[in-house]
DNA sequence: TGTCGTACTACATCTGTCGTAGTAATATAT
DNA sequence: ATATATTACTACGACAGATGTAGTACGACA
């Protein structure tokens, strides 16, 4: 059974949050369930990487984090994504496009 | 200027340098300026990087070394693919087409 | 009463890249 | 004759991000 490549995710989980991000704030458990169902399973976010991303991201201004309590009385930090965020994104989408050309001429199919 | 990711490059630096193996026996330079030119100068691998994979993968059995002195009298440590080498790169491959799958669910164009 | 799901935090370890630096030999330019 | 560029490496320490392990806490449900 053949798995993602936790390296090249590496470069991406910041990518991938903004991007969930950018449809609506979230939080954690949130967003880790929808990286699992948007992957089909194929991807699912170490809680540990996800809240070290967010930690990240805020500090670099990519997001901003607020409280607030769910109807069930639970207490949620709830992240929104920047001017700053989107703009990062829109770059690493960028990126992502020349870094997978150039790979692509290292792989036989 | 947008540049490639390093991030991503580092979970295929060893596939790149593989398929070059895989085409004829080589050494670092030659290795490093092949890199360079089928990426059209968009990746130039580091020397350290470079070299410090050939070691790495010849602990796991993926490269072997051999010295030989070339016609300029200067000597060289040329590298090898093995099977096990071969069968790396051919599951590599498949780990990568299904790692661009994913990461493009979530990179708008 | 105990387990499951939700919603996190803390900390230490590992891997691969990168910067810096140094060696040494040949080739080319001045 | 001397300096600079190219070739062909090695050594070492720093760093960033992912991961493993562990622990907290609260509500729902059986």
């Amino acid at each position: 059974m053949v798995e993602i490549s936790s390296d090249v995710i590496r470069g991406y989980n910041d990518t991938i949050i903004l991007y969930l991000l950018s449809e609506a704030p979230s939080y954690g458990y949130e967003i880790s369930k929808k990286i699992r169902s948007l992957s089909e399973d194929k991807y699912m976010i170490k809680e540990t990487t996800l809240y070290s991303a967010f930690n990240r991201m805020e500090k670099n201004g990519y997001i901003v984090s607020y409280s607030e309590t769910a109807e069930n009385g639970k207490k949620r930090t709830y992240y929104r994504i920047t001017e700053a965020g989107s703009k990062y994104y829109r770059e690493k989408c960028e990126e992502w496009n020349l870094t997978k050309d150039v790979i692509e001429r290292f792989i036989r199919r």
